[in-house]
DNA sequence: GTCCCGAGGTGTACTGCGTACACCTGTCGT
DNA sequence: ACGACAGGTGTACGCAGTACACCTCGGGAC
């Protein structure tokens, strides 16, 4: 179409991103791609390996895309606000999180985010020992998501006798969930992502402060 | 081969169960389970829709090899022991991660276990509110697992020098790691994610016992 | 005993995927 | 002016999931 400036390494990982961000993750091909850049598939592989590579090189774009550290305040407020910049950039991109889970090597970009994350927690006096468990724990949680038990909050059926019907069947899920649908600050009958992950996250938090203060250490002698 | 029994969808749950378990997620496609059960691809398609629900059902057959409930003791020994017991089984079938990592429908059988599980909490004198944000709180933990970060614990590089260069631009990394190794716990330089696993279900079960006896409300007035 | 009907198994075919491999082409250092 | 080589091309292969039309039995109704 226009006039086609060079491929190179960039212009394909921005593009990726752009595609996913627009199409979804299922979107995603190599031949889709190429479409997208204008090119033949195969030319891609002359600026990435292959498609898990691609990935990788995604996840580079996304971690690009964090808010830098803040400094000079305590280690919680700086993880906290790390961690919920890292959220708000997963939210900005859907396909992210199914990315990440399937990533299998650590690229620089990803091992450069752990380093800060874990550099808080030390200049904030966590032991190596107590630092390691806590980001065993934080998970994909350092990345700003969590794995819900489920995707979709269960479709709410078409059918009310359907509905009774598994109200009745498990009734536990039901009345917690009635109960949350009370809540004001769900929208209609869900419930709010943010702030459950927000109590996730300072429940966390709190158990590390009371660990670090108690002196904590993986050998219980 | 031999006499073949006639297919039906639990024989054909079973085979796929037993091909992930075998083989790996990646060699479980219809074709080669067709292959398996001496049949052609088309005909599993006579007993389950696509192969989206064939997962589902390897889902099922997964949740009903999780040991049974305790019944009367408190509600932190009955979750603590479900979980680890959903861990032990999530443990065998190495592909099931994964798969629930993307199941998108939730089926009686994965409701039933949740329910399951709620109703420890609400046994327990938990509010169906605070249940409610503990459930999302625990997210996949309450299958037994966690995203970690990566999953590949950073194969160890072949050159040495290619380690120290790591060391020097990821120092927070490298420390943590190096104080994880020492760990009396773990083998060979890993860590235990068994431990690891543990010691964050217990900081947040500590952490709903705490909000329990405060009697915690969402609604902060 | 005959017949038919429908559940269950088959065969063929389509689209789309990732990517190997051989090839062409335009640019730049000499 | 030329050769090398980075970067783009074309063709092809094997594997996926699955739509659709077909065949084949085994068992109930008469």
């Amino acid at each position: 179409m226009e006039v086609r400036t060079r491929l190179n390494r960039e212009r394909v990982l921005l593009a990726a991103v752009s595609l996913a961000d627009g199409e979804g993750l299922d979107a995603l091909s190599m031949r889709r791609l190429a479409q997208h850049l204008g090119v033949v598939p195969m030319a891609l592989y002359k600026h990435v390996a292959n498609k898990e590579q691609l990935l990788d090189g995604m996840v580079e774009v996304l971690v690009a895309e964090i808010d830098p550290p803040l400094v000079g305040t305590d280690w919680r407020t700086a993880v906290r606000a790390r961690v919920l910049a890292a959220r708000r950039v997963l939210r900005r991109h859907p396909w992210a999180r199914p990315v990440l889970e399937t990533r299998v090597v650590v690229t620089p970009a990803v091992l450069g985010y752990l380093d800060q994350t874990i550099a808080m927690f030390r200049a904030g006096g966590f032991s190596d020992d107590l630092t390691h468990h806590v980001m065993h724990a934080l998970g994909s949680r350092a990345w700003g998501f969590t794995q819900e038990l489920f995707d979709t909050p269960t479709p709410p059926p078409e059918d009310p006798a359907v509905l009774v019907a598994l109200a009745h069947a498990f009734p536990n899920v039901a009345a917690v969930a009635a109960a949350s649908s009370h809540d004001s600050s769900a929208v209609d009958g869900g419930c709010d992502d943010q702030a459950e992950f927000e109590f996730a996250l300072d429940l966390m938090l709190d158990g590390f402060a009371r660990m670090h203060a108690q002196g904590w250490t993986s050998r219980p002698g």
